[in-house]
DNA sequence: CGTTGTTAGTTACAAAACCAACTAATATGT
DNA sequence: ACATATTAGTTGGTTTTGTAACTAACAACG
């Protein structure tokens, strides 16, 4: 209906398609994927998505502090400061300040905190499995394998 | 980094890492991608990401209704009203009501529109190689096969 | 020492995104 | 016909993010 221009859909005028251009379509497979998962975790905690990413390193990779974080999730400090002020809130982390330099503080998950991580990091596999369902072994490590590299991790 | 399997004191190692969980480095790697493409649009044409995919979407299939937009690039309504805004206060398009129907109104570039697409479309082709660049075509025809699957395009 | 610089983290304010309510035009059902 | 529902799109108020300035603790060097 639309054709009052001079390209008309279907037919390529170039060759610069949605499925060409990959941080078009990394960010629609990025949304698409997170949409469900993030439903939950925002349902159950009341978390954003933020919070979720420090509550998984601290839960996955152990008590550190928020310029860890920073470093290891590419998050910007502020992000991470108000992600750790609101976690704090819901008692799942504490902060422990250093003895010889007290402008660090390390950073640990409550029992509650593993907890939700926990919960969490399990829910995180099932969408993940449901995910690659119908993707081969072979074709789910190159997915991985590349994205990694984009990503540069 | 360090890819050190630890675990908190008195916490079981899980195998639940970065590199297994599919949103997380979908996110990522679409960061990734997008930051230096982001900085030309927004740069050379003062352009957000919303507005960016308008333009793309009008300028790639042609003239079409908000509503269309919205469809095609999942963007909600109120996202799209206010790109298609903007992009009219820039110049880049122009809307011209229905006759038969006066809710809907065909959005369409102007040349000036049009001039700015050919630039980012052009910019954007040239990202693209080069972010693919260290892979093997059929590496690439998998990657994309497997990002259209998972946002389900 | 003290001046300057650097690092970790917070806060304040502006820009943008999100959600819900709204208007206006058309469709539908009785 | 007329009340009700639906559709396209906008607007208002709140939340979240982004940017820059700020504090506090330490480091480095004269």
């Amino acid at each position: 209906m639309p054709k009052k221009d001079e390209a008309p859909p279907g037919e390529t005028v170039d060759d610069f398609d949605l499925r060409g251009f990959l941080p078009y379509l990394l960010n629609m497979a990025a949304e698409e994927s997170s949409a469900s998962f993030q439903r939950y975790y925002k349902g159950k905690y009341g978390m954003l998505r933020t919070e979720w990413r420090v509550l998984f390193h601290l839960g996955r990779y152990g008590a550190m502090t928020a310029k860890e974080i920073c470093d290891r999730a590419r998050m910007h400090k502020t992000k991470v400061s108000r992600a750790v002020a609101a976690l704090q809130a819901k008692r799942f982390l504490t902060r422990s300040p250093w003895e010889d330099d007290r402008r660090h503080e390390t950073l640990a998950l409550t029992s509650q905190g593993r907890q939700a991580y926990a919960d969490l990091a399990a829910q995180g596999k099932q969408f993940d499995r449901a995910l690659m369902a119908d993707f081969s072994q072979e074709e789910a490590r190159l997915l991985r394998q590349a994205l990694v590299r984009i990503a540069k991790l």
